[in-house]
DNA sequence: CTGAAAGCGCTAACAA
DNA sequence: TTGTTAGCGCTTTCAG
């Protein structure tokens, strides 16, 4: 039970361990008897090599890690499906961690012990602080990715919510919306996170329209999950609906709140898009398949993870270039939720 | 930005590695002014201990691998997310691996090597071969999820598969539906996967109902997307329609399926419940707000990750109890859409 | 073409 | 309380 060694096989096969190791990592210079005796003894004895052993060698870990706030999320799903393949490809190997949802969680799969572990992190920054990303070791690779103001001395990868806000809102509009509403958008304020920013955009629309941007139909949120937003506009419809004062368009922060206002609208009785037009923000696949077919801001995933990988990938190998700030390009999936 | 070591920190603090190692691990026999002047020195250089030398030494490396088919799937995420908690809290470190839709990826990712990463790994079997499975090593802690027949010698952890289908359908056939369809059904073959499992629990409830199981209203699909079931269903239903011989409910193999045919249903006119009553199956988060709220089968993962947890930590601990093998309770999740 | 020596960074065991 | 020795399993380097 105890695991076999590359000694074992040497012991066994009658070589040296060198030429195990040579033999297992098929470098060239070993004569084709011994390299067939050694394969035999290494299948007989099950042998396997020790990826820990080899690491601590090699002082590399051949794997990146990528840190996301939640697994359950379909978007870190999406996004760390994409990393995988890709890094894939290049021959490196991905684990995911999870951040969590608390401050601890998030401080402690930042801890640089953990990070340790990997060749190169890419980390989205939701819900860490300014001071907490800049406590990071600078002598690893680590691409962040997210909306967070982050210090410069980071490569930095991030969607294009301003603009992309921008482009729904003013979607809507061009159909003729007047009444557009902003599941979790937020009042004016430091352009902290993705909320701020994307109401920054859908003030820009309204502005570019020429039209004053309706602050009461922004409609905050504790967090943007699903049931909450499925909640919190169902009660905002009511309340809307007593003043007469219904929307006839809404933006979602994200497809994750798109999903609950579209609960929340069929609840209400409200037609979408008859009734409501709806937009989201991130073109999960899912969205598509949700009755009437929703709309959605496409955040070009594919842009943001092959920039990444790459800024990554050049980092691990060495480069010295000035950090990057890259925006992805956004634009619209159009579908039946805004006909 | 070469890594501080600990002999870098031992010789500034005038000290052998040994204390540094001591202090840095709390270990008692320090005194109190080693320790502090040993602090800060570690302090003052930034030192962080290598996680990979203290795994080669210590044989462990605390962490325990998810192997799931893929990430981008919502109940993978959400299992990911449960498995994540649960052994945080027991003090361990969880990687998410991919093994990929394709074959290669598969074996790849239970390749003996990868595997000898961690101290323990759940794999989901699913798309795996018996033959695969058998060819795991036994020395490493090894849980399986899923539904495939599979070696004996290993816990295994499964869903409900015949039960939670056989509910399913029952629930249909007691609320009045006399046409119940199954997309992702199979024909009667070697139960090998969940698809197979799943269309004998719908036969099971026919037969309980003293009705014939209607396998014409069986619809086969190449995999279980949300995009494939759409489109297939779409088919399916248009044929019906020429036919005259439209379903009056459907159960979909996985709530993914029922995402899309759903979505088929909308596009082809019809109404849920109103004209077609339909259930999925693993109770995904989002089907509750997919209008008008989708039923589901709820496969109780809460309780199969706390099984398949318990089996792991109790084999990495030495347990040398025979393998067990659990079946999870399944339940329905009744909302709007069988109402 | 093959092998011996050295050491990656850490810690258990023993010595002082 | 602190230090020394040895070695986890592997590969680089250099010698044969």
């Amino acid at each position: 039970m105890a695991p076999v060694t590359m000694s074992d096989v040497a012991r066994v096969a009658g070589v040296s361990v060198m030429t195990v190791s040579n033999v297992v990592n098929g470098r060239p210079r070993v004569s084709a008897e011994t390299r067939l005796r050694v394969l035999e003894v290494v299948a007989d004895l099950g042998y396997e090599v020790n990826l820990t052993a080899k690491r601590l060698r090699a002082g590399r870990t051949g794997t990146v890690a990528l840190v996301v706030p939640r697994f359950d999320h379909p978007y870190f799903g999406e996004l760390a499906g994409r990393f995988a393949t890709l890094l894939g490809e290049k021959g490196l190997h991905l684990a995911v961690e999870q951040s969590g949802a608390s401050r601890e969680g998030e401080l402690s799969a930042v801890s640089h012990a953990r990070l340790h572990m990997y060749d190169g992190v890419i980390l989205s920054v939701v819900g860490l602080h300014y001071d907490d990303v800049d406590r990071l070791r600078t002598d690893l690779p680590i691409v962040l990715l997210g909306e967070q103001v982050v210090p410069e001395r980071f490569d930095h990868v991030m969607m294009a919510n301003v603009e992309g806000a921008r482009l729904a809102t003013a979607h809507l509009l061009e159909r003729g919306s007047r009444r557009v509403a902003m599941a979790g958008g937020t009042p004016s304020g430091p352009s902290t996170g993705a909320s701020e920013l994307r109401s920054e955009g859908w003030r820009a629309a309204h502005r570019d329209a020429g039209l004053e941007p309706p602050e009461d139909l922004l409609v905050p949120m504790p967090d943007l999950e699903a049931a909450t937003a499925h909640r919190v506009v169902a009660e905002a419809l009511a309340r809307a609906r007593e003043r007469g004062a219904l929307p006839d368009a809404v933006f979602a922060v994200t497809d994750q709140v798109s999903l609950g206002v579209r609960a929340a609208l069929h609840d209400a009785g409200l037609r979408v898009p008859q009734d409501v037009r709806l937009i989201g923000f991130d073109d999960l696949g899912l969205v598509q398949h949700v009755p009437p077919g929703l709309s959605s801001v496409d955040p070009h995933n594919g842009w943001i993870v092959e920039r990444a990988t790459d800024l990554l990938l050049s980092r691990i190998a060495g480069s010295t270039e000035p950090p990057q700030h890259l925006v992805a390009p956004a634009s619209i999936a159009a579908r039946a939720s805004t006909a």
